[in-house]
DNA sequence: AATGTACATGTACATAAGTACAGGAACGGG
DNA sequence: CCCGTTCCTGTACTTATGTACATGTACATT
């Protein structure tokens, strides 16, 4: 379990393996599925050019474990959004402040996007990209109806490609608008006046 | 302009260079930016792979002239549906019409997702990527606050997604009052009752 | 018809990547 | 200390791909 570097030539299978799924996730991560290879891979983990081929029998395979950690992480994240929800009525505050961690971190962005990229353009993955969206999806339901949970998860898909592409979201008070209108809730009594425009009419 | 099929030896050079670049553009919706070469789109093209390296210097400039073809098909969709959201706010059944046969268009699904794939892992395309999103968001502007335009076309990037991975779209109703929720519109009168849930309490 | 130019084709070569594997090193048990 | 097993390493081979280019062909010009 421990994160320090690996010993070359050391025997250590278990922590070997992670090592290298971790190298993986990062150059997936920063390039994107396509440009894993098993050299960058290597280099990037420290290790020899055949550990990486040792674990796992294709390419292939150890972009699926690689993914497979990265939904795992996401899993994660969600799961710890949860609570936060059950306020989401009286104050969404708390459940915002968690969503936009995920939509700050730029690591979880790009396992996302990676996510449904690979999901695009290989059957296979699709149901693993599919995951974290139907969890939340799930997760939301709980305490709004199908419809609205589902128009906030895809939201949250789009919001992600956004952050990933332009390198910011759009601020927590867009986002808590959006959301709360996506929910079919009124805006919490804010301290601060807010600059809402009820009639929907352009500003300018 | 035409479309029918090159003959093999004969000189048109203009044709010939739209028929790589269409190709292209083909391997690119089917199977993501990854998965171009010169031979898939000499041997798609029906050309000689010689020909696929003459009119582009490289590979990555093939690429780049196919996205932006895609581009350009994506900019003109947007244009053709520009007029209908004049009707928006009294009528937005027009306007989702026009959404739907975006969302319905396999290519066009898989173009869009293709501009955003290419746009997270290639600095220089982000620009492309971001085009039809900021012109969707400048076409809404007219019509709602700015805050509430670049919320929709959030959503629709997640729909966007969503449609790429699960094959369908939310559908109509589903899209109708996501659409109006997030233009801060009031649903239209309806012929046929709605089984609207005002409440956001969850139904089962 | 002759001919030069621009275009088209296919081959050839260099590089990169996936994969196999032989040899060596570490570790555990005698 | 010896030895067998398991793991690690680096090299070598095969395939795929980008790119260069020599050759061939169509067509315009004369």
């Amino acid at each position: 379990m421990t994160d320090a570097p690996l010993t070359p030539g050391k025997r250590d299978p278990a922590r070997r393996r992670r090592a290298i799924i971790h190298a993986a996730t990062e150059i997936i991560v920063a390039d994107g599925p396509a440009a894993l290879t098993h050299r960058a891979v290597a280099a990037h983990a420290g290790v020899a050019l055949g550990s990486t081929t040792q674990y796992f029998s294709s390419i292939d395979e150890l972009r699926e474990a690689a993914l497979n950690q990265l939904a795992e992480e996401i899993d994660e994240s969600l799961a710890a959004i949860e609570p936060f929800f059950k306020t989401l009525k009286t104050d969404p505050t708390d459940a915002i402040t968690e969503l936009l961690k995920y939509l700050d971190d730029p690591r979880a962005v790009h396992a996302d996007i990676a996510l449904m990229s690979s999901g695009i353009n290989t059957p296979s993955m699709q149901a693993l990209a599919l995951r974290w969206s139907n969890h939340l999806i799930d997760m939301l339901s709980e305490h709004i109806d199908r419809e609205r949970a589902e128009a906030i998860a895809i939201y949250l898909d789009g919001a992600t490609m956004h952050a990933g592409l332009r390198g910011h979201h759009p601020g927590r008070e867009a986002i808590t608008r959006t959301v709360m209108a996506l929910a079919g809730l009124p805006m919490p009594p804010t301290t601060t006046p807010t600059t809402e425009n009820v009639s929907g009419e352009p500003k300018e």
